[in-house]
This record gives C-alpha cells, structure tokens and sequence, in this order.
RNA sequence: GUGGGUGUAGCUCAGUUGGUUAGAGCACCUGGUUGUGGCCCAGGAGGCCGUGGGUUCGAUCCCCAUCACUCACCCCA
C-alpha cells in the first residue's frame, strides 16, 4: 500500500495550482498598492506565543494545535493563524522604529487539527494581514475596503459583515448585561448552556433555532459601547460609506480569538457550504503589548485561500493553464540531433518551448503540440534538414512558412524569436 | 469529540434480485492519413469491485468489523 498523505493534508496539483498563483498574484498586487509589505515569517513557533495572543481558553488553543515536544523537550506549535507570528517579528526586529505605521502581510500555510469538511482543512493557507501603528477608524474602513477590493478583483461577490466587540471598558458591562439576560432564559441548548461558561458572547453566534429565537432580544453590544468605542465604530461605518463599500452591521457576529477590540468583520458567502467565511478580522489594540511590545494599535484579517479557489472553481472563473510558445517536432535522428540544440537556445531567448525526445511519428507530434496548446510549432523532417529550412506552422490560423536555417544558431532563433512574439 | 453518506479503471459513475469473460463516458496508446494537432471512425491497454472476517456450492453484491474519503455539528479562514 502506497504511502497516502496525511488527513487534512492536500496537495496542490499543475491544473490547480494556476489558481493559487492567481489568487496570490492579485491579492500581492492590491497589498502593495495599500502599501502592505510581504514579511515572510516561520512556521514553526514555541507554543507560548499562541497561548498568550489566541488565548488559553480558545477552541484553537485547547483543541486544535499541532503542538510537539522538541528533541530538547521544549513545546513547540505549528502556526494555527498568522497575526501572532508576524506580530513577533514585528516586535522582535524593532519594525516600530522605523515605521510607526507598519504594514505587514504573509502568505502561507497554516495548521489545526480539526475535522476537515468543505473548506477547510488541517493544513490551509491564509493571505494574513497586519495594520500596526494606527487606531485610527479609517484604518479599519481603509483594511475593509483593501479586503473587498481583493475578492472584488479576482471577480467574487461576498458580503461584508460588521460589527464591534467594544474595549476592556465596555465589555465588562456588556458581559453582565448578557449573562443576566441569559439567566433568564431557561430552555437553552447544550452548546450555548456551554459557552455561557466559556465565552458568553458566543451564545449570540448559536445556530439552534429555538436558541435564536430567545437572543432576538438579546442585549446588543453596540448600545454597551463606551462613548469611544461607539464614536469610532460610526467613524468607521462613515469611512466605508466614504469608500463606497456595501457593509452590513450584524451585532451578533463573535470572533473565536480572545485578542480582538473594536472592529470585527467577516466576509461571507453563501456558496460554500457551511464555511461561509472566507475571511474576517478585526482590530486587536492590546495585542503588541500584551506579547511584549510596544503599547501600539492594530487591525488585521486572514483570508482562506482555499474557500477563495474553491470559489473561483466553482464560479468557473478559475484561470487556465496557459499554452506554451512553441512546439520543436523532428523527424529522424539528424532532425531531432539539430533540434535539441535549437530547443535550448530557443529557450535562451525567453520562449517556452517543448520537443519530443522520442522520435514519435509526425502525427504524434503534432498531437503533442496540440495538448501543451503551443501558439506555434517548428517542423523539421529529413527535407528540411537536407535542405537547410525549418516549417513554422501557426497552430490557430495553421498557417505555415517556410524559414531557411542558417547555422548561427542564436541569431537565428534570436529572429525566430522575433515571430513567434 | 459527535452524527450522516460513499468506497467498482487515472477521473466521473453504471451494474450484478448472489452465478462462469465486471461495463460506459472522459483521459491514455495505436491505426484510418507512407510527414501535419483539435472533429470523426476503428482497435488497444488499464480492475485482487477499499481491507479483513462471516453466511453460502458460489460473494463485487448479503451480514459483521475495520480503514479511507466525504458532508454536517462543534469550532473556524
């Protein structure tokens, strides 16, 4: 029995793998354009770097961590998001000083054991991205639209969801105000009877019908937001409306993070499942300091690359692979001899190309031809050998020319070259 | 961790109320064209019918177990 890859574990195959390179092309395109610059950062990290950011008591934290002892016995985890890594080169190469306003994104797997189902997998990847420096509002609409703008540009519609957790002010308040309401309630479910323990604001989150039923009174955290949480969230809503980006207010959408302030958003679909999200974020104000730097705001989001391929396949709007520029088909060993050299140097020039090296009859050349989708194929047989020329065919108009061949072989193909472009 | 579904060719799937050589489409190879791709036609190759056990004269089919994949819950990008 072979050896299969690991559960969870997929591999990203040529047919595929167009996809991903366009999603990374575009979305590096329109980071940079918002003057994001990629930081490439370790996937393995100690395992406090997590327990500290996510937080203890998290589902990713307790559940669902590649965590392992070292050969010195110390813990490490493989990386189950990208805020806390990126964050701690942040902090450890000092970026701060530089740049007050720092602007940072990685791409790149990502791991957490658990059940995989549509969308998601144990190892994924995400396009993670880190405003550091600024709190201010429109740095959240500014991350918004950026967000927006990457599905819009690799021609997706999702929906964008907003809402604010409010700060270590207000929330205290809000979390009594919840919990009374939640006592009063006496027919809650197991799973909402148990995040009343773990993370109260989860209950709100609850798909149980009867259970949703309940929190349509529920308090709303945004009418517990302190006077400065509530005048950057309407800053906020104005700086979208600004930038002319669809949003909708949902105060019961809940991040699974322990670190997240403020503004909390969610891009949502409808076409995946039950994996809706295909990226979300928030601001995380207190998280430099609290990982040991400097007391500096910040928002940021992950993207899910594969709900985004997953999307774009199924939307039909998946790039494909393109064809190559030139097709060498020699007939007999002294063609073949000849071509192989004029291959490469055809290569020199820039131009992919491919021959077949197994002396295969002209038909099956030409198939080949067909199949790499080669904008042009050279033919060379014994008469073209004999008679110093080569057969340049257009493979879409079929086309072809006779060029003479003359043995200077890279300005030759410096000209073919020239043709073929 | 919990529940449902599915395992037959490289891929997508038929099929056998339990019976002798297990099929199709796509993909692949060869030929029809002694040197010209896509369309068409013909042929070919490719299967321990997921694995182990049970029932039976006989199991790809029925039963049990197991593994894998998958969808959903939980949770999340």
């Amino acid at each position: 029995m072979a050896v299969k890859a690991l559960k969870g574990f997929k591999d990203i195959i040529p047919g595929e793998v167009e996809t991903w390179q366009f999603i990374e092309h575009t979305a590096r395109e329109i980071l940079h354009s918002f003057g994001c610059e990629e930081i490439k950062v370790p996937i393995l990290e100690k395992t406090k770097l997590f327990k500290r950011s996510i937080g203890e008591t998290t589902d990713i934290v307790e559940k669902e961590m590649y965590t392992f002892a070292d050969r010195n016995g110390s813990s490490l985890t493989m990386r189950p998001e990208g805020t806390a890594p990126v964050l701690r080169a942040y902090i450890e190469n000092s970026l701060h000083v530089a740049k007050p306003i720092c602007k940072l994104f990685t791409i790149g797997p990502m791991f957490r054991h658990e059940r995989p189902q549509k969308g998601r997998l144990r190892q994924f990847h995400q396009i993670s991205v880190e405003m550091l420096g600024l709190d201010h509002p429109r740095q959240d609409a500014e991350l918004m639209a950026m967000a927006a703008l990457i599905i819009q540009r690799l021609g997706l519609t999702v929906s964008l969801e907003i809402n604010s957790l409010g700060c270590p002010k207000c929330r205290p308040a809000f979390n009594k105000a919840l919990l009374d309401f939640i006592g009063t309630i006496d027919d809650l479910c197991d799973d909402c009877l148990r995040r009343r323990e773990s993370n109260p604001l989860r209950v709100l989150d609850c798909k149980n019908e009867t259970c949703q039923e309940h929190y349509k009174d529920a308090p709303s955290i945004l009418d517990h937001l302190c006077a400065d949480c509530d005048s950057h969230f309407s800053e906020v809503k104005k700086g979208l409306d600004l930038l002319e980006v669809n949003y909708v207010v949902n105060s019961f959408m809940v991040r699974g993070l322990d670190y997240y302030t403020r503004t909390t958003f969610e891009l949502i679909t409808n076409d995946l499942g039950s994996q809706s999200a295909v990226g979300a974020g928030g601001r995380y104000d207190g998280l430099v300091k609290q990982l040991g730097g400097p007391a500096v705001p910040g928002i940021g989001f992950g993207m899910g690359m594969e709900r985004l391929a997953l999307l774009l396949q199924e939307s039909g709007k998946a790039p494909q692979a393109k064809g190559i520029d030139l097709f060498i088909a020699a007939l007999g060993d002294a063609a073949q001899e000849r071509c192989f050299v004029i291959c490469q140097a055809m290569r020199r020039q820039g131009l992919q190309v491919a021959m077949d090296l197994q002396d295969r009859s002209l038909k099956n050349q030409m198939k080949q031809a067909g199949k790499a989708k080669a904008s042009y194929t050279l033919i060379m047989g014994e008469d073209e050998l004999a008679q110093n020329r080569v057969v340049l065919r257009n493979m879409e108009t079929r086309e072809q020319q006779d060029i003479t061949f003359t043995n200077d072989i890279e300005n030759w193909c410096r000209e073919l070259a020239t043709v073929i472009n």
